[in-house]
RNA sequence: GUGGCUGUAGCUCACCAGGUAGAGCACCGGAUUGUGGCUCCGGAGGUAGCGGGUUCGAGACCCGUCAGCCACCCCA
């Protein structure tokens, strides 16, 4: 017989994960309602040419990262490596850059990478897109939402602001020339991946590991020199902004992100507690990829989490998240049983609040209890043959110390109501 | 894609000069024929990731493969 397992870099999300997958995205809704973003839902294919065009060919993602196949057209298609494209790409194809447009979604994301922890080949983003607004306040506005959802999740003090100025397209062809001039007379200095990037992507250097590197680069010219002023000005708006809104950041000339379409803004936020793969989130402006892709000059800006880091993180700092039911019920026989049946039929549809779980398969009293306990359940709801005889029902206090009760069966909404009323207080 | 480490019961791990496996927790049952959590007793569960090789004999050694982890790389 054979086994199956998920593919390499596939993960399930078991139930015990469920519910703090299910806290971040309802925390993720709640916050981008607050601020006026709707929900998108797109395909998670879109044309090859799609992510090449955006991305950029001589990316890592585009170059060896793609999962990329002929459908039976013989068309060239991708699982998405990320969201902006296909948001950008929907964006022109409805015209909806027309007005102010604020955007999120979230869903799976394809990378063809070596799985290790935080990086799967499947994982998930919730990505926050904002189009037609070309001034400061709106980066403010995504580095907001981003420290409220980190404040509404309990992992704000964990994560920390990475911010820099990439300049406009012309800033940064002008400053590569410059940097590949500096660069290539120190070629042997540098590592074997960097020699690489000098021909093909050379600001990719900037953000190198390596120490040789990295000395090298300390006598290079710099990329804010080679910023316009009109740049250079907003970018200390922004950060006057971050300064009222009292977010604290590192200013991190070297970081440069891997997609071509960024400019001006970029940012991460960055964790320790997760290893080598220590970005949570990031984004920035990309003010050229409406126009790209054939749609009116738009100005745009927006971020990306990682969903998977971002429950890592969580577990690190252990927030737990657990569902447990309010009421186990347990009956004594079959008549018990079917006299339970249209009781908590009621029950449900008046309370839809309280989580009712009902023991199934039988079993003595002792085994029904026993289940009753692991299930986590406040309470037991016991209909016994006496009780149902009397019209009664007996409650037992699972996670208190205190005496069970046995009261009129009529008396179960009033009971319910008060419970809640508890729950809901405490 | 590169390098390193790991892979024994559901989980965490052990044993062993190479002689076909054990503990704790979890699970099931009983002590308690209407009551969980504590305790005690009992039980079930593994062809040692998979395939091949060396050997009289391999979970232990070797090779391959798959998977996980760590780092590089890269990004979420």
């Amino acid at each position: 017989m054979t086994t199956y397992r998920a593919i390499r870099g596939m993960v399930d999300i078991l139930p015990e994960e469920t519910p703090l997958w299910q806290s971040m995205e309802t925390a993720a809704l709640e916050v981008l309602s607050s601020y006026g973003y709707s929900e998108m839902r797109l395909p998670i294919i879109e044309s090859t040419d799609l992510f090449a065009r955006s991305i950029g060919e001589v990316t890592d993602i585009v170059e060896k990262e793609m999962y990329t196949f002929a459908d039976r057209n013989d068309d060239s298609m991708t699982l998405r490596p990320e969201g902006t494209a296909g948001c950008v790409r929907a964006v022109v194809q409805h015209n909806l850059a027309v007005t102010p447009q604020r955007l999120w979604y979230m869903g799976p994301m394809f990378r063809y990478e070596r799985p290790q922890k935080g990086r799967q080949r499947q994982f998930h983003q919730l990505g926050v897109e904002a189009f037609g607004v070309a001034t400061p306040d709106q980066d403010a506005e995504l580095i907001a939402i981003c420290r409220q959802l980190w404040r509404r999740l309990g992992v704000d003090d964990a994560l920390q602001l990475e911010i820099n100025n990439i300049g406009s397209a012309d800033d940064r062809a002008r400053y590569r020339d410059a940097l590949v001039a500096y660069l290539s007379q120190h070629r042997n200095q540098l590592d074997a991946d960097s020699q690489r990037r000098l021909e093909s992507n050379p600001l990719r250097i900037l953000d190198s590991k390596s120490p040789d590197t990295q000395a090298v680069l300390d006598g290079a010219p710099g990329l804010q020199d080679y910023l316009d002023d009109t740049t250079q000005s907003e970018f200390q708006v922004l950060l006057g902004y971050l300064d009222a809104l009292g977010v604290r950041y590192v200013l991190n000339p070297r970081l440069v992100r891997g997609l071509d379409y960024y400019n001006k803004t970029v940012f991460e936020w960055t964790t320790e507690h997760l290893g080598a793969q220590s970005t949570v989130c990031g984004g920035g402006r990309y003010d050229s990829l409406v126009e790209t892709f054939g749609g009116k000059a738009t100005p745009a800006a927006g971020f990306a989490v990682g969903l998977e880091r971002l429950t890592l993180l969580m577990q690190a700092l252990d927030i737990t998240v657990s569902t447990p039911a309010d009421l186990y019920v347990i009956t004594a026989d079959e008549n018990a049983y079917q006299h339970s049946l249209p009781r908590l039929d009621a029950l449900r549809r008046q309370f839809p609040d309280i989580d009712i779980v009902q023991h199934l398969g039988g079993g003595s009293f002792k085994s029904q209890f026993k289940r009753a306990d692991k299930s986590g359940a406040a309470w037991a709801l016991v209909y016994g043959e006496a009780e149902v005889a009397a019209g009664q029902v007996t409650l037992k206090p699972l996670r208190a110390e205190a005496e069970q009760q046995t009261i009129p069966d009529a008396e179960l909404e009033a009971f319910l109501a008060g419970y809640l009323a508890t729950a809901q207080s405490a």
